[in-house]
DNA sequence: GCAATATACTAGGACATCCAAGGGTTTGGA
DNA sequence: TCCAAACCCTTGGATGTCCTAGTATATTGC
């Protein structure tokens, strides 16, 4: 999308906000702006190595829960509520993986409200080959010491406690 | 969009992936998950603290990327550049900013195919009103401790460094 | 000086996310 | 028992991101 530039934005835009007279705040908004654009970075690596299976983000990520799945399969809300997107969005994720016949709807035995999405042997097989492709190509290559990599986990993992996504 | 889960579900992934004999990515794995959610859980945050003013996060950035340009302009080649994303999207964002007002194109002096962006009076108003909404209420409460948010920085700017943002 | 190449912006399309609403199913209290 | 409230999924709409062309303007090289 371009070649690097001379220099960090970021640290750019923190200086800005230093001088402004925000230097109260200017360390934080780089940090948060850095995990938006850290975010944006590693999507695309994701989307690029899942491209060749023909599968998204989103799709992948129903994709692995439901292989981790006892049954194999999940109800609709569970799966919103573990992937911590708006219903709609699984709704979206499951037509597309249907019409690719990754997985099948079928209706709850005891609640006619509930839908569970089902894996199919074609959706397995392609689940396990491209989580070995994102371990190799993404995961296995994140460029993260093996020191931030537990920092990062430690540090998000209580921000999103504070932000609610857990009790625990 | 839901009640806290009783389990993190990104420290469930993990231990999936070590069950699964992945354990040499799993770490890394978790990390990466972790960064994409908190960047779905903070642009939440900042969208809705920007909603009052009529903008989103992409508008407000392109808005205050402007506030800082010496001449209150900037070419949009520039701007996609700066805000590193995809030309396209800058485009869209100026087509919304422009139906509000808020910015204005203009032909570059002496290059035909490049457009300038530039800040009305009132876009500079909301800039400057909607940073110091997002100051109060995101960047002066991100709920990161100062050294976790040092850590990020340093750590996050090595990555984007790595991954070709910006020579430096 | 002119043709070939490079650059800048935009139009159209595919996907993803969220919100607001609507229709069907369950549950719970009067 | 029965109706209101709660819950589940889907449809439709607004936004944002990217990609693939297509048009217009600059630059380069012969």
């Amino acid at each position: 999308m371009g070649s690097p530039l001379p220099r960090d934005p970021i640290a750019d835009a923190q200086r800005n906000w230093e001088r402004h007279g925000w230097g109260d705040v200017a360390a934080p908004m780089a940090a948060i702006t850095a995990i938006m654009r850290t975010q944006q970075i590693l999507l695309a690596r994701i989307e690029g190595v899942l491209k060749p299976y023909g599968l998204t983000f989103a799709r992948y990520e129903l994709l692995a829960l439901l292989s981790f799945a006892r049954s194999g399969a999940l109800p609709m809300n569970k799966a919103s509520a573990l992937l911590q997107v708006h219903p709609t969005s699984v709704t979206n994720a499951v037509d597309r993986l249907e019409k690719a016949a990754l997985v099948v709807r079928s209706p709850h035995p005891t609640d006619g409200r509930t839908t569970l999405i089902e894996l199919t042997a074609e959706g397995r097989t392609l689940a396990k080959r491209a989580t070995a492709a994102l371990n190799n190509e993404v995961f296995g290559q994140s460029g993260f010491g093996d020191e931030d990599v537990e920092h990062l986990i430690r540090v998000l993992g209580d921000f999103r406690k504070a932000a609610g996504d857990f009790t625990d």
